[in-house]
RNA sequence: GGAGAGGUGUCCGAGCGGUCGAAGGAGCUUGUCUUGAAAACAAGUGUGUCGGCAACGAUACCGUGGGUUCGAAUCCCACCCUCUCCGCCA
């Protein structure tokens, strides 16, 4: 959520920047309520310093009945007080947690997703002098993905992923923790891009894959309808996680770190589960839309001072792991529009898909400053001892179904079979084409 | 699933109706001493909210929520979580 006094000092700017996001915050009802819950606040204060200092009159020896009158009146006060804070609390926290992240200066406006900013284009679509094939095209003859009969086990949007597929797949993630343990890599990265944070690596993670309603609610990433599915019993108060972001980010909750060891590098390896609500239809051939897929993601946090350095440090990141793949992308900038509730600027990349003949969603890059940190309670104590609120960055390395599709069709050959990418090669045993 | 123990500050740990934001220790910071370090000694050292430019003041927080009481870390109820043993199991 965002910082309360930020939005009593810049109720018009918050207004502004929201509705940029295309998000409708009526800010006039929120610095009401929270004027309204400050008084109350106030009044009840100052009932309780008058009842503490009737008890510390009394202590140690009898109350008087006439201590024990003027006790009983402040209690019912009190009581009355509360029975009218908490209807406003509630609402006020609500109200607040509405309000999105403010975009950053150098995030686009933008009303709707066709105003992201294409950044740069690097890399040639190959021409292939045949027409190339989807993923689902090349690998259902070959029978490296059985769709149908997850269909009759799961339903829609499941897979099993066979053979040669599943050893590329564990090849993409070796490649990427040897890499993300490189520091000469990040060390290049930084320099390259000209940033100001230091050059550690990223500790890998399994992280579990489900988390209870509590920290998720506070992550501003539970998104029930659209995205999250429930896990387990009714009883059991856990969800099935959307991304390894979730339980990562999660992972300081309430937690006060020391700034030695900031920043706080992670690769997380985990499965992600999608309801994809309101998707039917969409992407439904092959595996680019499902409910279940494996994701490595990283999670970064930070001081607040570098916080935005760390997220331009993702996308670098982001941009080698592709660029060694050889894959053709673009760099999206997306628009306010486009970058979410809690972000302060997100970053796509888009890997060219032969089989589609166009730029699709691969990686996304969210800096969400201190808006997840705040509600989180996630903060630092600087060197100075001074307690401040952490930023979190998160970011895909790789969603290992799209990046297995965008290999399958930029190295596909004539006869319907897949070059192994180079890099990848040294993690299948030499093996050069599936 | 059965039986038991427990959740207190950065950590360990005491407190079991008012003198408790909380003993004691460790850690950390600063100072004295020292060529330097260690040791010793002294002082300081939680977070949030509200008010204030600030110094500071008020208030809340001892797993969470409710209750009893003039007054709750302490008593009662419910829930959550952790640990140990047994059972089951990857």
């Amino acid at each position: 959520m965002l910082d309360i006094q930020f939005i009593r000092d810049n109720p018009k700017l918050v207004e502004e920047k929201s509705k940029q996001k295309g998000i409708d915050v009526n800010v006039g009802d929120l610095l009401l309520l929270d004027e309204r819950r400050r008084k109350l606040v106030t009044d009840a204060e100052k009932l309780r310093a008058e009842r503490n200092e009737l008890s510390a009159d009394a202590k140690g020896k009898k109350p008087t009945p006439a201590q024990i009158e003027k006790g009983k009146k402040l209690k019912d006060k009190l009581a009355k007080l509360d029975d009218e804070l908490v209807p406003i609390e509630e609402e006020y926290t609500k109200a607040l947690k509405a309000v999105p992240n403010m975009p950053t200066d150098d995030v686009p406006v933008g009303y709707s997703e066709d105003e992201n900013k294409v950044a740069k284009t690097v890399g040639e679509p190959k021409d292939f002098d045949f027409k190339p094939k989807n993923e689902y095209e090349l690998a259902e003859p070959r029978d490296l993905i059985d769709k149908e009969r997850a269909a009759k086990i799961t339903g829609s949007r499941f897979a099993y992923l066979k053979g040669d597929l599943v050893r590329l797949q564990f090849a993409i993630i070796q490649f990427v923790l040897q890499t993300l343990n490189d520091v000469e890599i990040i060390e290049k990265l930084i320099r390259e891009n000209d940033l100001n944070i230091v050059a550690k690596p990223f500790t890998p993670v399994i992280p579990p894959a489900m988390l209870r309603t509590e920290p998720y609610a506070a992550s501003a990433r539970l998104n029930a309808e659209e995205v999250t599915y429930r896990a387990g019993q009714p009883e059991d108060d856990l969800w099935l996680n959307a991304s390894a972001e979730h339980t990562l980010c999660t992972m300081y909750w309430n937690e006060i770190l020391p700034e030695e060891n900031l920043p706080i590098r992670y690769i997380g390896y985990s499965t992600s589960f999608r309801r994809e609500a309101g998707t039917y239809g969409k992407d439904a051939e092959g595996i680019f839309r499902m409910h279940q897929f494996d994701k490595l993601e990283m999670e970064v946090f930070s001081t607040a001072e570098t916080g935005p350095d760390e997220h331009l440090l993702l996308v670098a990141i982001q941009e080698y792991l592709v660029q060694q793949l050889e894959l053709p992308y673009q760099v999206i900038q997306k628009c306010t529009f486009d970058i979410g509730k809690p972000n302060a600027r997100g970053i796509d990349i888009n890997c060219w898909f032969p089989g589609q003949g166009q730029y699709r969603e691969t990686h996304t890059a969210d800096f969400i400053s201190d808006y997840q940190a705040r509600d989180l309670k996630i903060r630092t104590r600087r060197k100075d001892g001074k307690v401040e609120l952490v930023h979190t960055n998160d970011a895909t390395a790789f969603a290992l179904g799209r990046i297995l599709k965008a290999i399958m069709e930029n190295y596909q050959t004539q006869d319907g079979h897949i070059i192994v990418p180079e890099v990848l090669r040294p993690y299948m045993g030499g093996q050069t084409e599936i």
